[in-house]
DNA sequence: CTGTTAGCGCATTCAC
DNA sequence: GTGAATGCGCTAACAG
């Protein structure tokens, strides 16, 4: 009676599968912007190891803050475990959803004390450091940065890394060489007219990443400021864009495949209950093309 | 006393929610490859009506066939509604998923007779068509196509589109001008090579989509063929990296952000019990830019 | 207005 | 082996 039922379409429901077995099989990717397109290679990794697994992938925004589709995610246990890149969900509200059995893998901030939550980072200060050295080896004795939001924790690095490089190549540091560009296009042309409309322009900029460095190119296009041939720049990320640019950009790379693969796989290793390490980091890679000038 | 618990650190679940309220306020994008980079548009269309009418959105990929995330979603119902662009779910599973109060949107394929499934295309014989008729108009005196799977409703109505433009133009429609690519970078990248191997250059190519286009721009600088001044290239979709290729690649644009708001709000539409048309069709534009050799 | 209870649709257990 | 009973953790309905 009930078999015959079965064979002839039965369609199960999910959620209430999943209330009896309490596990969804299922790992949500939280991203703050689903229509963002540069993080396929990051997708891919977590993908990889996700299905390899036997689990299932779904990707959530946090588009909307607290209120966003992924806070609920996290909030409310909807997945069997959680990869984090959603800069604008705060740390407390994160701290406050862990809980037992529920392994949250935080990739852009660090979260300290909680077993529950791992963070996986790479070196921004470094990177920065190196992105502002190369410029500054190359030739320019004047670096700006068009750097991201404030409160970016990866923004801050980049920051930091910038100031400690011109410190230690005795490079002027200025306050009108450092911008905000709020890690997005328009920002980063913003930005860019802001520092050409000032006169006094650098030799170098550094852009705290790729699409801000996109916008940067388009102001100094409109402006007949040849790139390298006047002024040089250097993004961060290696988005897929970087080398179609004109000219091809050079950025630092962050190994965003290996770090998708690893985010996933200590996530399965925290859900069969090994012990792992609290963080992890990676280093970003230079990436020659053509928008440094070299001598 | 349970006011006490929830107070200091209550995490409800999900599942079981959903489970008693028969509902999870959750709208599903099912998409065949998540990593896949070129959907932005359309997610960003989706992403503002769900978010719109409250309604949490998430993306699932169907990456391998129906044992696939995608399909587990379709077949357990486990958001409120979904929207497929997912060609690797054959249409009797989607068939076979559909239940009633359970609205599926197929953008990649045209469902008929079931009242809670809604196809949105666009006319992909026309624009095909168009692309074909502006090669030929642009002085191209043969065509070839590169074509993507067998198997794709899309590709078969262009490579439809392509024929009857030829037939019409009285331009020769030979066998070895057609060859398949699969819709991907590498694919489009052997075709040509083929293409190119066969002795007998056409002047003009239509690519199937663009990401094949990319794969025949490199095909075409290694062996120093000239883009435009050799041969004229056109592709379809308009993807975000169309405009930065060298030469500037003309093409045939989806409409896709359109198409994302349109989705979701029929699915709403069907959710609120509102009738609509079962099915809807949007028109591929040409999107001139440097790729076709006018005269 | 607060506290208790029934039942959502499954998977699992136990009785047969 | 097949079939009925229990309960997963909530929410909504209802009683006090």
């Amino acid at each position: 009676m009930l078999s015959a039922a079965k064979e002839l379409n039965y369609l199960k429901s999910g959620p209430a599968s999943d209330l009896k077995k309490n596990r969804t099989k299922t790992i949500a990717l939280l991203l703050s912007d689903l229509s963002g397109p540069f993080y396929s290679e990051l997708i891919r990794g977590v993908q990889e190891i996700v299905l390899e697994n036997g689990y299932d992938l779904i990707a959530v925004s946090s588009y909307a803050d607290e209120s966003s589709t992924a806070a609920r995610f996290l909030r409310e246990a909807r997945t069997d475990g959680v990869i984090l890149l959603a800069h604008n969900i705060n740390t407390d509200f994160v701290l406050n959803s862990a809980r037992e059995g529920f392994p949250i893998i935080a990739l852009d901030r660090e979260v300290i004390g909680n077993p529950n939550i791992i963070s996986i980072s790479v070196n921004n200060s470094r990177g920065a450091y190196e992105a502002t050295e190369h410029l500054i080896n190359s030739g320019c004795r004047s670096v700006a940065h068009i750097s991201g939001p404030a409160n970016s924790k990866d923004s801050q690095e980049r920051l930091a890394g910038y100031k400690q490089a011109l410190a230690d190549f005795n490079t002027p540091s200025l306050y009108k060489w450092i911008l905000n560009g709020k890690f997005t296009q328009e920002g980063g042309y913003e930005a860019t007219k802001m520092l050409i409309h000032q006169g006094d322009l650098p030799e170098g900029i550094f852009y705290g990443n790729d699409e801000m460095a996109i916008g940067g190119l388009n102001a100094l296009k409109e402006y007949e400021i040849r790139v390298p041939e006047d002024i040089s720049i250097i993004g961060f990320d290696d988005i897929q864009l970087a080398p179609y640019l004109r000219p091809p950009l050079t950025t630092m790379r962050q190994p965003k495949y290996e770090i998708g693969k690893l985010a996933s796989h200590v996530l399965f290793q925290l859900l069969a209950g090994e012990s792992v390490s609290s963080h992890y980091t990676f280093d970003a890679e230079l990436i020659s093309r053509e928008s440094v000038r070299l001598f």
